[in-house]
DNA sequence: ACAATTTAGTTGCAAATGATACTATTTTCC
DNA sequence: GGAAAATAGTATCATTTGCAACTAAATTGT
């Protein structure tokens, strides 16, 4: 009836349902913290660098374990592997990396850092270890150890029931 | 040097920096737990309900208190004032919210639901509560308490840095 | 009172993104 | 050995997004 139910959080307690409060609702808060902390790290990059964050989470991963092919840089960085292609692409042309053809497999190539790559890698690295202390200043070490822990587990959790049954039951 | 460094996690322990772990870096971990996260969530909403996850919000924000200015919604979804716009836009096509003249003020408008609008409300809320259970199953109470607050205190930490200075020094 | 500035909300356009289809190679298995 | 299926990576196209410009109304300051 287009009741006039207004807010209902006024209510004496007889209420069933538990109430839905987008501020207090787990997806929404996961995804408000992950914008604002991303939208902080792609301005960082892409102003100083002239790198995405994609372009950036490719570096990270080939400054510590070179070559990669771009479907283990797909399971690296959970990005999809048309966005690791292309971002592949973006490096090969700023040419921080190169692809040279996989010995063994004629479909794949090996993804290595050029010298200019490697430079950068070593240039962005500290500096994004120190943004992300400064991000998290405010937190004791354990506290961010659970932080992470639980978005672990938590994202396994997503992983699971997207797989599962896709739907929600 | 171009170095042939390889690996560096197994060192000797006589390294300087901390060295980059893509898969321990908070930035990125809050990123893919949110994405995954999302997917599950906008595919429920849009498959199931034909709204988007921005509409969504706006309608999980009338649902508690109405009416609301579209400035209003930004504050509340922390959505920018484009998206406000253009979900508002689609909810109204779809009859789902209805738009009148703010009386004091010529520029903005109330937004408020519809009794159709009420009635999706009324009906995917419960739906989205008992996703959020379904996604923090195996988290204890103190465990998602803990992830919320953190999360809360991260976004705020972002927001802090991202208007302070803009970049990071 | 009225010009200058600010604010609410929308629109247009360019860039980013995602799903799908496609090519080339490799693997499977009869 | 060779057809059928699978995999690596790229290209294409439609949709989404984000920025900047815009209109209209309100506020400020003189």
């Amino acid at each position: 009836m287009a009741s006039a139910r207004g807010t209902p959080q006024g209510g004496t307690g007889a209420d069933d349902a538990p109430a839905l409060d987008l501020a207090d609702y787990l997806p929404y808060r996961l995804s408000v913290a992950s914008n604002r902390t991303s939208a902080l790290v792609s301005r960082a990059y892409q102003d100083r660098f002239d790198i995405t964050l994609w372009e950036w989470r490719i570096l990270a991963v080939l400054g510590n374990v070179e070559p990669k092919t771009a479907q283990e840089l797909v399971e690296a960085t959970a990005m999809d592997k048309v966005t690791v292609s292309r971002a592949v692409r973006g490096l090969d042309e700023k040419g921080f990396v190169a692809r040279t053809r996989h010995k063994t497999d004629g479909r794949s190539t090996h993804i290595r850092l050029t010298e200019k790559g490697r430079e950068i890698y070593e240039t962005v690295a500290p500096v994004a270890l120190t943004f992300e202390q400064i991000l998290l200043e405010d937190m004791t070490p354990d506290e961010i150890a659970v932080l992470k822990s639980l978005l672990i587990r938590l994202q396994a959790r997503a992983e699971a029931l997207l797989s599962e049954g896709g739907d929600i039951r």
